[in-house]
DNA sequence: CTTTAATATTCCTTGACACGTATATACGTA
DNA sequence: TACGTATATACGTGTCAAGGAATATTAAAG
């Protein structure tokens, strides 16, 4: 399991993610959220943890899991080169479009959306 | 080989698919640049064009492969939720980096968080 | 100090998938 | 036709990770 990618590939986990980013949550609530199993909720977060994805504090018996960015800006990171790629896709294809509405109402153009 | 994420979780795949952020490429290209078995290259690329990450147009007996935007564009939308988060990281690191700067020498430091 | 609550860990099984090797298909050309 | 080139597919194999069930650990409460 070395990758960020390969961690964020498991859904549960993504859906770990997704739970934590609006506040720390413990064990069992994210058990009870995500209606998972306790023991597959602690496995998850432990991979996340050792990959920097959390990290926890301990309150008693439960521990606090809460979100770290640096992992995730990673994947961030990657996507990065693409982001030039496809904003000059959706440059040409409204061109196209552009070119599509005036002639002849023959072609098969559709109607636009709002 | 449902979601995306488990797409990109190859890293030959991922590989794969930064080589052809520059310009479409033939397999025997992708091949030898990535200095992977052919087919291995053509497995890959299936996988890729069945989730949508590329399109092939064919050239005689070549295949040349491009980019499509769509899926990756996936990713950037899950990871969107996360943006929001971590720049209230950053911003709060600047802040505290910022405290810790603009005192003269003479003056002690602040306590770090618990 | 026994019990209950919260979380972590272990063991086992199962299935997915990446790889290598070999072969198949398709196209162009002598 | 036969042949070489380019790409795709089939098959067998090993690895590895996810899930379930049971158990271990740790802390608080009684």
């Amino acid at each position: 399991m070395e990758s960020v990618f390969e961690i964020i590939a498991e859904p549960n986990r993504r859906a770990i993610l997704s739970l934590l980013v609006s506040s720390e949550q413990s064990v069992g609530e994210i058990e009870r959220q995500l209606h998972m199993p306790q023991p597959t909720v602690s496995k998850h977060l432990r991979v996340l943890r050792e990959a920097g994805f959390v990290e926890a504090t301990v309150d008693a018996q439960r521990r606090l899991y809460r979100l770290k960015p640096e992992p995730l800006q990673e994947v961030d990171a990657w996507l990065a080169q693409f982001r030039r790629f496809w904003s000059a896709h959706v440059d040409a294809l409204e061109r196209y479009l552009d070119r599509m509405d005036q002639p002849s109402p023959t072609k098969k153009r559709k109607k636009k959306k709002e």
